[in-house]
DNA sequence: TTCATATGATATGCTCCTCGTATTATCTGA
DNA sequence: TCAGATAATACGAGGAGCATATCATATGAA
């Protein structure tokens, strides 16, 4: 709370918050059209790369859990793991000794990752370049806002699916 | 430059850069659920948000000028015109003393803002908070880093889109 | 236990989207 | 002048997303 109401130092802040904001949206949409250059590379739907990637973050998941965290429908997401699986990008496995003998774990498949990176090399090249140019502490402080803008996004997500 | 091969303090510099990269990825891909719901509340797709806010910033554009810079058919962005005009979100124009007539200018409606802003307003706020913690130097340091990650982002994508 | 109900995953069918191609109007250069 | 390129859109084929149905399994109450 260093704003000061009114004060010119105030009126900065508040352009400086809006010039982070826009940034960032901007940011996402670019991000966006990257993945989906990479999607059309494999032959995938945007959305099923969107889901590889939570997939391959956190874990197995069984389909409806993914579905709800992507806000889709359970019978979307079978397409969607179908896709993965055709492309060998994921494999659905019956864990025999879960509590739950319905359920069923998506896995990402190690081995394939080095064909996404390729993929994403000059991306990645490009952030690395970027991200020499900061300092130590400086990099932990935009990768501290990262996350925290990350987490906003996920409370804001979720109060607009259930309300 | 300031990593230094082996050492330390560069091992350190690159847990910290692959952290920068994996929430940026962490984060494009909660903004984009966060555009999935916006979306589905306005009944459009995911990518007509993303066509309206392209339009909404870089001025009144051509169709085909669009559907070049979302890297999609020609085809495919008569209909996200079509759905965005239907709901009111933007407006075709025809400018008389054009060069060339044939062309068509695709202007987002203003005052329509609100009803996005609207649907953006939790992620908005707990934007200003988050930004509330950071100084001002913080906030433009923050900023200027997501500006370098997008144009890093434009230019890996039409390296991509091209070869 | 026994049964009603809920839930997980997928199959089916309908609607709508995307994209290749064709069409029409217009521009550009030889 | 006219052949070829380009802008926008129409049209049709193939496919994606979702509501619903289906089947197996789980859970809770009587």
């Amino acid at each position: 709370m260093k704003s000061v109401r009114g004060g010119d130092a105030g009126r900065r802040r508040r352009r400086t918050t809006v010039a982070v904001k826009q940034s960032l949206r901007e940011l996402r949409n670019q991000l966006s059209l990257l993945n989906h250059q990479v999607s059309a590379r494999l032959t995938l739907k945007d959305v099923d790369l969107d889901c590889l990637e939570l997939i391959a973050r956190h874990g197995p998941l069984s389909p409806s859990t993914l579905a709800r965290r992507a806000g889709l429908h359970p019978a979307t997401m079978t397409g969607i793991l179908d896709r993965l699986q055709k492309g060998g990008w994921i494999v659905r496995e019956r864990n025999p000794d879960s509590a739950d003998r319905r359920a069923i774990a998506v896995r990402a498949v190690r081995g394939r990752n080095a064909e996404l990176f390729r993929l994403y090399s000059g991306m990645n090249t490009a952030m690395d370049e970027l991200c020499d140019g900061y300092s130590e502490a400086e990099l932990e402080l935009i990768a501290e806002f990262l996350r925290r803008a990350t987490e906003a996004g996920h409370t804001a997500t979720a109060d607009l699916a259930e309300s």
